[in-house]
DNA sequence: TGTAATGTTTACCAATCGGTCAAATTATCT
DNA sequence: AGATAATTTGACCGATTGGTAAACATTACA
């Protein structure tokens, strides 16, 4: 008799993480696009290959399986803001931390869109992390931002706004990809787009902030 | 008998006037939240305070109700845009473009989420909008933006990227809503926030842009 | 190799889904 | 008031939903 995966204790098997592994890839594809309310578990067993029963094998729910894959997500998608630096100087800290935000748009167009859905939904699975990690981390690099203002390195400004407009323009790359694509029309719809937005988004927040570039 | 709704020619009664607006005004608030996928018509139903096949007396199908609401927000939701004005100078013209798409999000949050819903999906039920009418009203004003830069009134930028950075910074505080409340704590949550995000955005485009301002 | 644990699937369940139908109710107009 | 058209609803339909039970298949390990 099979164990439910909640009971088990022991190691997990080899086979245990590559069907895990592959029902998480399938789920991203899944609930990035429809929300966790329009996603049905039918639809990942499709994409992931295998039987509606055997995901539940893995997953007891459709909400364990969400859980999961925010979980792994959140993580990673936090590093560039936790790699901005305070001992760097404000330009290039400002420029790759755009540069880092554009590059996870165009290469995890998926997780950038799992957690859209997420906030548009106002969060009902992860309102807690919110409030927790995230907000210490932002509360962080807020006070990092204040005080190069405070400096004089950069104008002064709302250190949370500026956080909140740098996420914003990046990921609207990965979030609004199609409306993007269908502004820009068919010729400049190429991967170029992501480096046409990089130079743009940079000048505007380098310039933006007052920041003196010999 | 009653006539079904599509075969009406005639003008429509007081009665079909209220009730198309309630029913409306109801899915506003269910498709901006869950998406077209993750609602269903019952919820719309009890919002609405009606049953199901009365719904469906005015509007035959899910879709044809999302269909309505699209058609209805989408006009109202590209009037700033509308509004730029070629003829006013660089700066008030992005100054008050910022500030109505701020007051847009702010007043009207559930219309700027049903886009944003409808985008996430792959704008499954409004690519050709995007294609035909958006685009064009873009790349007008993209045209005039350009001609700015001709004129060394502003900086060279592209325009393109310019309006997807002001759309993204701006509706970014409805659709992402509960994360810029959790961020910014309780104390910092209230309507106050609308205002010292105008700040700091017009300020980031205005010298970002390198609009001398005297 | 045998066997116990792990993994997989078919068949199924109750609840919910979008939508229909016909009967009942209400508004409109002469 | 009476007739007619417009509106509303309860009952219902087949399909899909999240999830279960149990039989079957495979793997790991002594």
């Amino acid at each position: 008799m099979a164990i439910p995966r909640a009971a088990r204790t022991q190691r997990r098997t080899r086979i245990q993480e590559e069907k895990e592994e592959i029902i998480l890839e399938a789920a991203l594809d899944v609930f990035s696009v429809n929300g966790f309310r329009g996603s049905t578990i039918d639809q990942i067993a499709e994409v992931a290959g295998m039987s509606k029963p055997n995901l539940l094998y893995y997953f007891r729910t459709k909400e364990a399986m969400h859980r999961a894959l925010i979980d792994r997500v959140l993580f990673t998608w936090l590093e560039p803001l936790r790699a901005f630096d305070a001992n760097g100087d404000p330009e290039s800290e400002i420029r790759s931390y755009i540069r880092r935000k554009l590059e996870m748009a165009r290469d995890f167009p998926r997780e950038s869109r799992l957690f859209a859905n997420e906030m548009l939904q106002g969060a009902p699975h992860v309102e807690d992390e919110l409030r927790g990690p995230l907000k210490s981390l932002v509360d962080e690099k807020a006070e990092v931002i204040r005080a190069w203002a405070k400096a004089g390195k950069i104008a002064k400004c709302d250190p949370y706004h500026l956080i909140f407009s740098i996420w914003s323009t990046t990921q609207h790359y990965a979030d609004f990809d199609v409306q993007v694509r269908a502004v820009l029309g068919q010729e400049h719809s190429g991967e170029g787009r992501f480096e046409d937005a990089a130079r743009y988004l940079e000048k505007l927040f380098v310039d933006g902030l007052g920041i003196r570039h010999t």
